[in-house]
DNA sequence: CCCGATTTGTGCGTATGTATC
DNA sequence: AGATACATACGCACAAATCGG
């Protein structure tokens, strides 16, 4: 797919964490089929570029997702969808 | 052009990011003609020695010239003065 | 063709300072 | 007081692309 900004999505104001936002952002981009199974996610810089929160925002998101099983982090490569 | 310390150009507590006073250096040295078009910078791993800052720092400031079209990155080869 | 060196790409972990809720 | 979030900066490890012998 192709990565568009999507620091609209974010709600800074709401009752919802920024970090549980992109989490959950991400995710229905997993279960709506448009990041298939294998594929590798935007990289930190890259996700913290396109969501406008920080990095250290978007790390604490992919860990929520990588403790779920949404995903798996690989050390030098990248964090990609875990496989169904 | 040869290559030296230049740790004393960077102020660590000023108001401007360190980042950014090393893409200024850096872009001086292009303007100035010392660092010709195709031309290629000192390696990351160099210029983190250089400037004595952390090789995180060095990318932010590279990307920041890269993505104003002074640099062109290139993996696996370097980072070279965009043609004029 | 393989091997090693070099260089950039990505992620891990942490720290500091500021601001806001 | 505490949690959340942003921005910056440090150092390190591992992966991938490139090039030379």
């Amino acid at each position: 797919m192709t990565w568009q900004d999507r620091s609209g999505r974010i709600d800074h104001d709401g009752p919802v964490t920024v970090w549980q936002q992109v989490a959950d952002d991400i995710t229905a981009d997993i279960e709506s089929g448009e990041l298939p199974s294998n594929s590798r996610l935007p990289s930190e810089a890259e996700l913290t570029e396109l969501y406008g929160v920080a990095r250290g925002t978007v790390r604490r998101a992919l860990a929520a997702l990588a403790d779920g099983g949404t995903v798996t982090v690989v050390h030098g490569r990248g964090t990609f969808v875990a496989a169904r």
